[in-house]
RNA sequence: GGAGAUGUGGCCGAGUGGUCGAAGGCGCUCCCCUGCUAAGGGAGUAUACCUCAAAAGGGUAUCGAGGGUUCGAAUCCCUUCAUCUCCGCCA
């Protein structure tokens, strides 16, 4: 959600920022309807005035038992009303329009976020290992793992449809393990307090965090008007909605191991095949809340969180800052860490780090006491630290043998109860 | 799922249609007195928005949320959310 005070002092920055989003020009749309909205709430206050003098006065008057002086009173007051009730229904006409517009309207790029259309745009910052190089034909996650017979695309989709799996035996463990190893470095070495939060949300929190009004089609929703939750960013965030956050507290640190549920409308023929896009898949989150000068150096700091796991499982990666273009509705600014796939002789996206500003505090009304009588709007940052399933993907494909064996990366070693092959 | 109760300012708590943005207490801030402790006196102490070049000032809204009745609602009605108690069910 954007100030529109921030607009109304800076159209044309805002109309530049957006553009690089490729949209048109919005800021003189706002401003017009805004200023109808002023013109129409002076009219109604000033009738609300009057009118509250008035009811006073008949107070007043009946208090003395002078009824006439009341019925007088009373029919001057009708015409206030009038005024009010006309000129109400088409302020709130007016500001639900407004609302609508602004809560449709992604997020303004940092200043120096590299421009561009699309992903092709994006800029590659830097990159850890080489990638894995194997002296036989590699084969992909999918044949992997029904070879292993623990990874089951058919027996789910009797029971699911398409884009679910069912991982059993050592697959099983070894994305419990992954998880385990995920929660183990961000919280015992980085700074985040795991939670464990709900998985079903009200369509506010949804709001808050962006996904709602415009990606409900990307959503699952259940017959009580919960939504699933598409992220666990979208429970972590929340949990500063509608509140006044001690400063002494941030950066706050949160994480969390939770399912994901992703209707993927219009994604159809994208990734058919594995793992790779699921309609639930698990993901270790990771959320900061920071005050407003602090978010960018948190935001570095949370990609080596999320870098941090891949380094540990020795997999080789990339990290891009995507365009303007590519972009998330409620991003400033983002870095995708990007992770070698053998099978694909490509990098595929892992995490999704991004500094949402204070656009989703707004959204919320989360904010934190700068000073005294000054509570100003908190920023957020949400990343994957990692996307579990993904992540199992890139460890069977890169430690797969030519057998079809899979190594087991030497970190998880202990998570896998000392399983050092998985066959 | 059934029955009932509750929801007021930072906290406690009064207030069942009128001058209530809201008594009183606690807490907090400032001042005075005393000045060792304890205590005493006075003033102040919500948020958002509109108006004003700004400040001062003025105005509107807000008593969980939304809607309604009324000239006027913290107070009456409806819906909804949350909490508590009892019963049922259940991992």
């Amino acid at each position: 959600m954007h100030d529109l005070k921030a607009i109304r002092e800076n159209p044309a920055e805002y109309d530049k920022l957006w553009a690089k989003r490729g949209l048109e020009p919005l800021s003189k749309k706002i401003m017009d309807k805004d200023a109808l909205i002023r013109k129409a709430m002076q009219v109604v206050q000033e009738a609300e005035a009057a009118r509250n003098k008035s009811s006073k006065l008949i107070g007043q008057a009946m208090g003395k038992g002078d009824k006439e002086e009341a019925e007088r009173l009373k029919a001057e007051v009708a015409g206030a009303k009038n005024v009010i009730a006309a000129m109400g229904v088409q302020l709130d006409g007016e500001r639900a329009e407004l609302q609508a517009l602004l809560a449709g309207i992604p997020n303004v790029p940092f200043e120096d976020v590299p421009e561009g259309e699309d992903e092709d745009s994006n800029v590659e910052l830097h990159k850890h290992l080489e990638p894995t190089k194997l002296d036989f034909e590699p084969k992909d996650h999918a044949d992997l793992g029904e070879a292993l017979g623990m990874m089951d695309f058919e027996t789910a989709a009797k029971m699911s449809g398409s884009r679910f799996v069912v991982l059993s035996g050592k697959l099983s463990r070894l994305d419990r393990a992954l998880a385990a190893l995920m929660l183990d470095i961000q919280t015992e070495e980085n700074g985040y307090v795991e939670h464990s939060p709900p998985f079903l949300v009200r369509g506010e929190a949804l709001f808050g965090t962006g996904q709602l009004p415009k990606f409900e089609a990307d959503l699952y929703k259940t017959t009580v008007d919960h939504y699933l939750i598409p992220t666990a960013e979208v429970s972590l965030t929340n949990i500063v909605r509608e509140s006044i956050v001690d400063p002494e507290t941030l950066p706050r640190r949160m994480t969390a191991h939770t399912p994901c549920f992703r209707s993927e409308a219009g994604s159809a023929g994208r990734d058919t095949k594995g793992m790779i896009r699921q309609h639930q898949f698990n993901k270790v989150e990771l959320v900061s809340i920071t005050r407003p000068e602090n978010s960018e150096d948190e935001h570095k700091r949370m990609l080596g969180c999320a870098e941090e796991v891949l380094k540990r499982l020795e997999l080789p990666y990339r990290v891009v800052e995507l365009c303007t273009g590519d972009l998330g509705f409620g991003a400033r600014r983002t870095f995708d860490i990007e992770v070698w796939l053998p099978s694909q002789d490509t990098y595929r996206e892992i995490s999704s780090i991004s500094n949402c500003g204070d656009f989703q505090a707004r959204r919320m009304n989360a904010r934190y006491k700068h000073a005294e009588k000054d509570n100003r709007f908190v920023h957020t940052l949400n990343g994957s630290g990692l996307a579990v399933g993904r992540t199992l993907v890139a460890v069977l494909e890169n430690y797969q043998n030519e057998d079809g064996s899979i190594t087991v990366p030497t970190a998880l070693v202990p998570y896998m109860g000392g399983v050092r092959l998985i066959k």
